[in-house]
DNA sequence: CTTGACCTTACCATGATGGGAAGGTCTATC
DNA sequence: GATAGACCTTCCCATCATGGTAAGGTCAAG
């Protein structure tokens, strides 16, 4: 299997697969005589964790913890659910922040009118310059 | 005004400063004979600005807009609000997201025991085996 | 044999920020 | 004055994960 072939298998573009294996995530394949990396079943399997891993969050580094885990047969779930569990806390936290740009966002653009007058309290409100916004 | 008496009183670090210069956001300030850039008080309450709509998850291109209308005295509110309210939507559009990785988590996490044993559900999941085929 | 799809490596770009080096300048103290 | 230390300057590099592109090699079908 080329590495085009497992890209569309496991769903990493060919590009982050070479980064994946230049990064030391995965394992250099083995390569044809005309230099061309060959993937097989396997291969393919823990490019589709990693895919899986990317995709609820994990960064780089925690889907490679994860993989070893993985990979570990004698390994502790304790240990998986730990870095699950501290992934849950910063998405958590992230969340809290992000909520709270758009409940300060959501106030002021209702409290902006949005016709031609020049008058606006995002815009004040960015300033610092506190001219009152009314409230609802 | 040096550039690091304009960052304590900006709350923007020196080395983002000159950043903002570089890219353009805001204008190259005058020098004194020993190339010392030199800040006055309009050019810190640009710098506030700025902080402010970073904090707000404006990206620098959505502050460079709102800075440029801010400057404008003939600016319409609608414009400001139409960006803030695009911003709003691609907030609660990663809110969604995270929040959906928060979930699939959460139900992993609850499933997974914790203890020594070497099975774990965090680790089916991202591996895709759906429980019945163990022992990839 | 040619064409086009694929592969290889290598370099550059992103967005926003920080770090650091090498060298110049200012200010306070001796 | 001289000197120390805090500040400034520019320039380069690193992040993190991904995409793009270019120059060149390989393979399969027509």
């Amino acid at each position: 299997m080329n590495i085009g072939q497992a890209a569309d298998a496991s769903g990493v573009s060919a590009k982050m697969i070479r980064y994946y294996e230049q990064i030391g995530l995965i394992r250099p394949p083995s390569r044809t005589g005309s230099n061309y990396r060959v993937y097989g079943g396997d291969e393919v399997h823990v490019l589709r964790f990693i895919r899986r891993s990317r995709t609820l969050g994990f960064s780089i580094e925690e889907t490679s913890a994860l993989l070893a885990l993985w990979q570990d047969k004698t390994r502790a779930s304790g240990e998986v659910r730990d870095i699950a569990s501290g992934h849950i806390s910063a998405l958590e936290t992230k969340i809290a922040e992000l909520e709270s740009m758009v409940g300060t966002l959501k106030h002021l653009v209702h409290c902006c009118h949005g016709d031609n007058r020049p008058d606006c309290p995002i815009l004040d409100d960015l300033a610092g310059t506190h001219s009152k916004t009314k409230g609802h």
